[in-house]
DNA sequence: ATGATTTGACCGCT
DNA sequence: AGCGGTCAAATCAT
């Protein structure tokens, strides 16, 4: 094992713990949770590959998973308890949907990536398209097979409004809605809101089942390239007028529990999270998919909110921090993730 | 003013 | 031909 895949292993450790000790604060926030887990099982399954080679076996990759968490010790109780939650079967189904994909594509052999080609499709397109636009009155179209990465069916809400469906840790951006042959809902479209900003191809539809109105069948096309995880944005604030606008985005975004790129879970956890504030407690969370107006179907979505305008929250500071922190030339989440790893290893040496 | 949602139209694909 | 995905103008919310 090299060192990059003990890193792996030892940061989807350290967040397990960080999630453990800090699963009360997050007992009411499914989405951080389902992040939280996001991470987590990503840097697992990233050292399983490097371990395995680019050969992962999806059904085993989960029970190694939970194995590996199990030897370091951090599988007591209560996250073994949370790794069962229904949120984290999410995380989970997405995951392994995908690595299915992914060997599915890998058996094709010597066919390009179908993601990739999307994405490079879709920018080649987007080239094209202007000339089109710009040369013919002709609409640009593109459509092509948009390579399913995940098809989940998630519960509605117990509590609240059962209408909508759960968060999932993205802000998205409604386009569409289609009424669908045979069946008693609507489809509704969604984009990920930063697909302009970071050109992010991520997509969902979100539909009601017909047998079962308190479920709803989400399909999730793309992959979010707007992350903010160990790696930088795919496109740094360019300006520092765009760079407040990122902050205040930032800000808004930790105020409102709607999270907008989560800035990975380990700082979320390591954040003393308490959603409720701002007199008339609208939290974007309370607020999605609140009917706004009429004519909606009534299928809610994280929309990306401006409620949080209304609501201070001192975090301002910390994003502040993560973007100024350091030289330009070091990005303030590898910052964070470095200091926490080598507390970390610190730590296992001292054992 | 800005950005999200709604909704009819357009168009690719089968 | 028609279903389903996307576009984009109109509308709405802040």
């Amino acid at each position: 094992m090299d060192e990059t895949t003990i890193s792996l292993i030892l940061q989807a450790c350290k967040l397990a713990r960080d999630l453990e000790s800090n699963l009360p604060n997050l007992a009411n926030q499914p989405n951080l949770l389902s992040n939280s887990l996001d991470e987590i099982t990503k840097n697992f399954v990233t050292a399983r590959e490097r371990v395995y080679g680019q050969d992962p076996s999806t059904s085993s990759c989960l029970h190694n998973m939970l194995t590996l968490a199990h030897q370091q010790q951090i599988g007591t109780s209560p996250v073994q308890e949370w790794l069962r939650s229904n949120y984290a079967q999410q995380a989970m189904d997405i995951i392994q949907t995908q690595l299915v994909a992914d060997q599915k594509e890998a058996k094709i052999g010597g066919c390009i990536d179908d993601d990739d080609a999307e994405v490079k499709g879709l920018q080649a397109m987007e080239v094209s398209d202007m000339n089109v636009a710009s040369s013919s009155s002709q609409r640009p179209r593109r459509r092509k097979d948009q390579g399913l990465i995940s098809k989940i069916t998630v519960p509605a809400p117990r509590i609240g409004n059962t209408e909508i469906p759960p968060e999932d840790g993205f802000t998205w951006r409604k386009y569409g809605q289609k009424e669908i042959m045979g069946s008693r809902f609507p489809r509704g479209y969604y984009r990920c809101t930063h697909q302009k900003l970071y050109n992010c191809p991520a997509k969902k539809q979100v539909q009601r089942l017909d047998n079962d109105p308190l479920t709803f069948e989400v399909m999730y096309r793309g992959e979010h390239t707007c992350h903010m995880s160990a790696t930088a944005p795919s496109i740094p604030p360019p300006s520092a007028e765009h760079h407040n606008a990122i902050q205040e985005s930032m800000a808004r975004t930790l105020a409102t529990t709607t999270t907008t790129d989560p800035p990975t879970a380990s700082l979320w956890l390591s954040m003393d999270f308490n959603p409720i504030r701002g007199g008339g407690g609208s939290s974007s969370s309370g607020m999605i998919g609140s009917s706004r107006g009429g004519g909606g179907d009534g299928i809610g979505t994280s929309t990306t909110t401006r409620y949080g305008k209304e609501v201070d929250f001192p975090v301002v500071d910390l994003a502040d921090a993560m973007f100024n922190s350091g030289s330009s030339s070091t990005n303030s989440m590898d910052f964070i993730f470095h200091s926490a790893e080598n507390k970390w290893e610190s730590e296992v040496k001292k054992n």
